[in-house]
DNA sequence: ACTATTCATTGCAATATTACGATTAATATT
DNA sequence: AATATTAATCGTAATATTGCAATGAATAGT
């Protein structure tokens, strides 16, 4: 064992939690920070900004891309990365509609 | 190597992928979303909801629990287990302030 | 053509997560 | 007291993630 068991569960929930996975790196944050204020594009300059090794880096932007959330143009020698706005949106959506409202009156334990 | 290197961010974006990763499996969705429909507490009946070994979920509800997203008091034999209202609201807003806004003119790459 | 730059990919080591059976601790029931 | 129920914890196995050095592929500048 080790795997999650995906099919336990619905669409929704294991689309809930990838999302969850993608943004549950502080390095991932990081670099959708900074590429939301910077808004036009960056490219490897992440290196700099973040500590991390080149390779490192090129990994964590692979998973973003990897679920739509940041999309990459070749620039010459530069790949430049920025955010793709449709997909933030979405998880805008997502995660406010997961948290939408409690109930709230109930004693709760 | 495998550590996640939390020194190199800020504490606000160790926080916040500390709570993506909470959010980060379908398993503690669907606990999550059992505990807001029945608002009202549940207790281990949530190893009869999802398919998984009571161990599995305990480890789950520990770590939901340690996030601060849930609580549960001891009711005889069993624990039963709801929102924290608090945290749900903190959650709620953390994720609504990184999702903003894009200044989303600019063209883009 | 040669070199430099930029980034992706590969391969590896360290660590973390997921899952479960077995055990344990606690309260309830008989 | 003996037994049953509930849930936490321990131990273990399988798998995933994080991080980096090294290598590779592509373009730019000389």
């Amino acid at each position: 064992m080790g795997a999650t068991k995906t099919d336990l569960f619905s669409k929704k929930q294991n689309e809930l939690a990838a999302m969850a996975k993608a943004l549950a790196h502080p390095a991932r944050i990081a670099i959708l920070q900074v590429l939301v204020k910077t808004n036009a594009c960056v490219c490897g300059s992440l290196v700099d900004e973040l500590g991390l090794a080149q390779a490192t880096i090129s990994q964590h932007l692979k998973e973003l891309k990897q679920v739509g959330l940041i999309q990459g143009t070749i620039e010459g020698t530069s790949v430049c990365y920025c955010i793709n706005p449709k997909a933030w949106q979405q998880y805008k959506e997502f995660f406010a509609m997961f948290f939408k409202e409690l109930p709230e009156n109930k004693p709760c334990c």
